[in-house]
DNA sequence: TTCCGACAGTGGGGTCGCAAT
DNA sequence: ATTGCGACCCCACTATCGGAA
């Protein structure tokens, strides 16, 4: 199959803003494709890389060359490319990565490049992603979209179950099972503003748990080896040496565990989440780093434990499997409550714990991985500040010609100026944005850079966050976390703004 | 007919590893 | 030694479609 059919497609299902008329679109093309292709194709059209990543981004594709006027390329050609691209490495990559991106281009079409271009920033733009591709997928090869869509929460990789459906229809899908030691695609959790509410939604009884501020971890163990996977499931087995010890150290040699790693300090309080990221993501020094910044791990799920696969359990099956595998300490605490005020109570105390919030469970869900269902309900403390807007950025996509992204600021008060404190675009409805453009155009200051305009720091909107942490980024030293927009403050004068000490105030 | 669940898009701050400068 | 880029940790929120109620 050649790349232009797969960018002709991608258009198609651009241009209909109805997700049928896209799953047909899609659907259309995988009828089409051959075995050998079909794992590509679907990767291309779900926005993702067989290659996963190519080290590949924006900044290299600046300047591509002049295209071709007729399409040749196949997917087998193209991703054989990528291949190639991808396995640069040492010095000289650069260059090298460079020159085989320029014959990649170089070979194909204006619109395969524009495909291809978008396809390798991430930024695909065409309405369909994993959900979209997973009813296309079941459509294209006559098996159930619910078994499409286990095939991919037990494999982790929709291009593998996409082409294993359109191969082998709905009798391969089901052949797909947990395997310990490849990662399942973890279960997520929507959000409620408080225990009250997530426990209304869940209607009865539910476990109330910690959120702990730390990475996501699922720990395999088969025998004697440990594998731990991230949240997209990138192992880092290596890097957390603390969590595959007390693995090791389990009864059982037969685990997979959902939990979560967390640098804490001496004192049992948890470290900013910044700590925790940043030993997690190191590679070097390990050895050393684990005795300067211990890992702790906190396990809430079990999807294997006892010789069974968990999975299809409710939860609190599965916790009670989690509870005889995993010795206390090492369980997520957890209050099993219908009593609201028990759980404001419990959030209450884990909050003032230095913990993030708490994750409500419903008891009887399975473990629905890769979809937010309503079985799992996050809450978190929010904070608000009253900030001035300094200016604003010119926004892309569907907000293309509303300036969308503000720069926030505290004030001064010994200056009477304002301190930035990072930017916000969230929490912005189309009337909002169409308002703030007109205010934000009338209240232009000097010279209006190519991408933002600077504004007079007149208007005043409150703010919601998580909190405030540490920056070496913004002057102050200080950046907001999650910063999104309540509302604007028309009442407020920007002198009446919240002030930098208030904001340093709510610093760890 | 109305309601609501699921999805995609639109971006945020921080940190690390790596290659180039 | 420093800088820029890519990747990936953490993520909130709105608009929209289409099935559920």
């Amino acid at each position: 199959m050649l790349l232009i059919d797969v960018a002709r497609t991608s258009a198609a299902v651009a241009s209909d803003a109805a997700r049928l008329a896209k799953i047909a679109h899609l659907a259309e093309l995988l009828s089409r494709v051959g075995p050998d292709e079909a794992e590509i194709a679907v990767a291309y059209l779900s926005g993702e890389l067989p290659q996963r990543q190519i080290g590949v981004g924006w900044r290299t594709l600046q300047d591509v060359p002049e295209p071709r006027q007729v399409a040749v390329a196949t997917l087998t050609e193209i991703d054989s490319l990528l291949q190639r691209i991808k396995a640069q490495s040492g010095a000289g990559s650069q260059a090298a990565r460079k020159a085989l991106l320029a014959d990649l281009f170089g070979a194909v079409t204006r619109q395969e490049q524009s495909f291809l271009q978008r396809l390798l920033t991430g930024e695909l733009r065409q309405g369909a992603l994993d959900g979209v591709m997973i009813e296309a997928i079941a459509k294209a090869s006559g098996a159930p979209s619910a078994e499409v869509r286990r095939a991919l929460t037990l494999r982790g990789w929709l291009p593998a179950v996409g082409a294993a459906a359109l191969r082998g229809g709905v009798e391969e899908l089901r052949a797909f099972r947990l395997e310990v030691g490849r990662p399942v695609a973890p279960m997520l959790a929507q959000s409620a503003p408080n225990v009250t509410a997530a426990l209304e939604k869940i209607g009865g009884p539910a476990a109330v748990e910690w959120k702990l501020d730390g990475v996501r971890v699922q720990a395999h163990r088969s025998g004697e080896h440990v594998g731990v996977f991230t949240r997209t499931l990138d192992d880092i087995t290596a890097q957390v040496p603390e969590l595959v010890e007390a693995v090791l150290a389990l009864p059982s040699d037969d685990l997979v565990l959902d939990g979560e790693v967390i640098a804490l300090r001496p004192d049992g309080r948890p470290e900013p989440f910044q700590v925790t990221g940043g030993r997690v993501a190191s590679k070097t020094d390990v050895a050393v780093l684990r005795e300067t910044v211990p890992l702790s791990v906190f396990f809430f799920d079990a999807l294997r434990a006892g010789g069974a696969d968990l999975l299809d359990l409710p939860d609190e099956e599965r916790h009670a499997a989690l509870e005889a595998a995993v010795p206390p300490e090492l369980v997520t605490p957890r209050l099993v409550t219908a009593d609201a005020e028990e759980g404001e109570a419990f959030f209450a105390d884990a909050v003032r714990r230095g913990h993030e919030g708490v994750v409500v469970k419903s008891p009887s869900t399975p473990y629905a991985a890769g979809r937010r269902g309503a079985g799992w309900i996050k809450v978190k403390p929010r904070h608000t500040l009253d900030l001035v807007v300094l200016a604003a950025e010119w926004g892309s996509g569907r907000r293309n010609g509303w300036l969308s992204n503000l720069h926030l600021g505290a004030l001064d008060p010994e200056t009477g100026g304002f301190v930035m404190l990072g930017k916000t675009f969230k929490g912005l409805t189309d009337e909002l944005l169409t308002w703030q453009t007109e205010q934000f155009l009338r209240l232009a200051a000097g010279p209006t850079e190519d991408w933002v305009v600077s504004v007079k720091p007149e208007l005043v909107v409150e703010i919601a966050f998580d909190g405030v942490q540490r920056s070496t980024r913004y002057p102050g030293g200080m950046a907001l976390r999650f910063a999104r927009v309540l509302r604007y403050r028309p009442d407020k004068r920007a002198e009446e703004a919240d002030t930098v000490a208030a904001v340093r105030a709510l610093m760890p």
